[in-house]
DNA sequence: TTTGCAATTCACCAAACGGTTAACAAGCCG
DNA sequence: CGGCTTGTTAACCGTTTGGTGAATTGCAAA
């Protein structure tokens, strides 16, 4: 059952902006469920309830709509990211409510996991090289380095720890769970997406990052 | 530039067996190189220096072929992992081994990563449902389950560790880092693939996974 | 040598696909 | 009202793609 429409499309004006939301919501949606290779431009305009004809309007080609889901994918979780104010908390708290922050958000949001991937297979091939994403997406890491450095002078945590390598963890202990969610319960024969085992998991790396930086 | 022979040709009889692990060899790096849905049946029998009506001789259609590929390639890394021998490790050295050899190995084999995330886009499709994917997969949590439980009781290890939790986040650690390392390097400006980045990121995996687990 | 089957080749097809041409309508401005 | 810009549509096109029918060749047993 593919194909369900986004948003109602009933009586609308003509309205440009609307029109490249509609098609870039439709897209991500489309990209996410097929990657890029997979995805047919033909279901994006039907997803989106518009003529084939206005993606090539709005976007050069699918590549190029490709691009512009996938910019806007990260500039949606680095703005959440920021709402989270770290650097108002307690260096300890500030990393827990990263890491769940982190889990909750590609919980929610599988379409940005498969989103990444795509890319990924790609060789970044299309956010590559931008100097817009690395504006976007190092403050993060700024951030993330002085509440390491709040945290190891005031003697919680343990020092020597690169944010960077601190970031990937965290977001590693949640993405390939949740990314690779099918074939683990299928290999090991277990449901990791009941409720209880999302528990769990959650609770595992808060365990697992958390006993890492706080002083042993 | 595409396609370049995995194995020389020249002058071979007919031998169905080399034939099919041709087109299996072929169809794996195809397939790890554009995912199911980009890849071209015909470039595979390009790859395989084969007619392509053979793939459909062997295999019945594109997804069948992907299906045994994936096999092979789950397969492959059990069986590396078997010849680990940690049941003959002290439980420290058993953990650290099974993390460097997950490091090494994917690192070593990227089209394993890129495989299983196709695969994880179609939800597990082909492998999902084996009996075989799980008796195949299993006894590597079993074999963790039994180091874990060693170390537990020789007061080295903390208790109430689930090996399955344990692995996926050696895997996810090392995975995550590896099969996302082009967007990585993208957004965050900084070389994740040079020998010194690699070295940094075991190293820091290792201090993440062995202060998880040992007895703080 | 013949025969029979398995392995391989060649030519071909229908459908799907990304993209385009050209005409058309809604709203705005003078 | 009338013309112009811009958003929208319908129909179409050349190519690519997965897949097939049928003929052919190598190999080995009889």
């Amino acid at each position: 059952m593919p194909a369900k429409k986004t948003t109602a499309p009933a009586a609308r004006g003509r309205d440009a902006e609307r029109s490249r939301a509609d098609i870039l919501a439709a897209a991500l949606q489309e990209f996410a469920a097929y990657g890029l290779g997979g995805a047919r431009v033909e279901r994006i305009a039907e997803r989106a309830g518009l003529n084939k004809r206005l993606l090539y309007y709005y976007f050069d080609d699918k590549e190029t709509l490709f691009r512009a889901v996938l910019e806007e994918a990260y500039q949606h979780i680095r703005e959440a990211e920021r709402a989270l104010h770290l650097s108002d908390l307690e260096p300890a708290d500030a990393v827990r409510r990263l890491t769940e922050f982190t889990w909750t958000y590609y919980l929610a949001h599988p379409e940005f996991l498969t989103l990444l991937n795509s890319e990924n297979l790609h060789q970044a091939r299309h956010i590559g090289g931008s100097e817009r994403a690395r504006a976007l997406n190092s403050p993060l890491i700024d951030t993330l380095g002085l509440v390491l450095e709040r945290g190891r002078v005031s003697g919680v945590f343990r020092g020597g720890v690169d944010p960077l390598q601190l970031y990937i963890s965290i977001a590693g202990l949640a993405y390939f769970y949740l990314s690779n969610n099918h074939t683990l319960s299928a290999i090991f024969g277990r449901d990791l997406k009941s409720p209880k085992a999302l528990n769990e998991r959650l609770s595992h790396i808060c365990d697992v990052i958390l006993g890492y930086v706080l002083r042993a």
